[in-house]
DNA sequence: TTCCAGGACCGGG
DNA sequence: CCCGGTCATGGA
């Protein structure tokens, strides 16, 4: 059980989450815009407002928000109301039900849709690092100031205001030119992220790879990190070999609806 | 220097 | 349908 801190009119309001790892769920590869300050402390931008987050011990994080805020951003933003703990108790397969144990915790958090489809183009054959990279870049040049060094992520339509070349500062390489198509597509309605919001995961995956530069997998994460389809798997070089070595049959039946929360543990316990 | 990274596109078979 | 080459960039 984590407890959370937050301000309340001056006073501390206390709360309690059953698997809750703000931390490891910011930094598990799934967002790319959480910083860790230090050890005990992490930064982060939702909804256009700062979040500082400090850790008090594995199970005790302060959050420096007022409660209002909590309540009607962040408690959708890490998916609070849905119940992890009941979810993992259900897998039963070894290799799963270890890699649970050491990161439980990890919730999919719910990132805004266009945030998300932006970011995992940007993912592609590229590792974390540099991806954290390119995306701090982009909203360094793009986005909007929200206090010292800290910029919101920008928005399709001003992404799609830009040409090609704007974006070599960036250093985003052959993708660029796939984050313009998708701000046009978005922009244009000719992908309407409102709509697939209320889609299945097939139905968006048809959407989305209409966008040049977003296949399966870019789709996948798309669906699974910024719609919160829990049953969407992205397959990437990790899980790949993962699902090659431990799972050739497919994944263990336990998983069933809820894949991509499965496909997060494991792909925190690849290497 | 070569290899690789939360892949997708393109051409050819 | 599947295969291999290619695409920018930068750290190991």
């Amino acid at each position: 059980m984590s407890k959370i801190y937050m301000q309340n009119d001056g006073s501390i309001e206390q709360r309690e989450y059953k698997c809750f790892d703000p931390f490891l769920s910011g930094d598990c590869g799934q967002a790319f815009r959480w910083k860790e300050i230090n050890e005990n402390l992490m930064i982060g931008i939702v909804g256009n407002r700062l979040v500082r987050i400090e850790k008090k011990n594995d199970d005790e994080f302060y959050f420096d928000i007022d409660k209002k805020y909590f309540d009607e951003v962040l408690v959708n933003y890490f998916d609070l109301e849905r119940d992890y703990d009941k979810i993992l108790s259900t897998y039963d397969e070894e290799n799963l039900v270890q890699k649970v144990k050491k990161y439980y915790g990890i919730r999919i958090l719910r990132q805004d849709s266009w945030e998300a489809l932006c970011s995992f183009i940007i993912s592609q054959n590229n590792n974390i690092p540099r991806i954290k990279g390119i995306i701090e870049r982009l909203c360094e040049n793009f986005g909007e100031k929200i206090e010292d060094n800290y910029y919101s992520f920008p928005s399709a339509e001003k992404i799609a205001s830009l040409e090609v070349e704007d974006l070599a500062i960036i250093r985003s390489g052959f993708r660029a030119k796939y984050i313009l198509d998708a701000a046009k597509k978005v922009t244009s309605g000719e992908v309407d992220l409102e709509k697939i919001k209320n889609m299945s995961t097939e139905e968006g995956e048809n959407e989305l790879i209409k966008i040049k530069g977003v296949g399966k997998k870019v789709a996948m994460c798309t669906l699974l990190f910024g719609f919160n389809k829990v049953d969407a798997f992205p397959v990437d070089v990790w899980i790949k070999r993962i699902m090659e070595e431990k799972y050739p049959n497919g994944l263990p039946e336990c998983t069933k609806g809820t894949e991509g929360i499965a496909q997060q543990y494991l792909f925190m316990g690849r290497e």
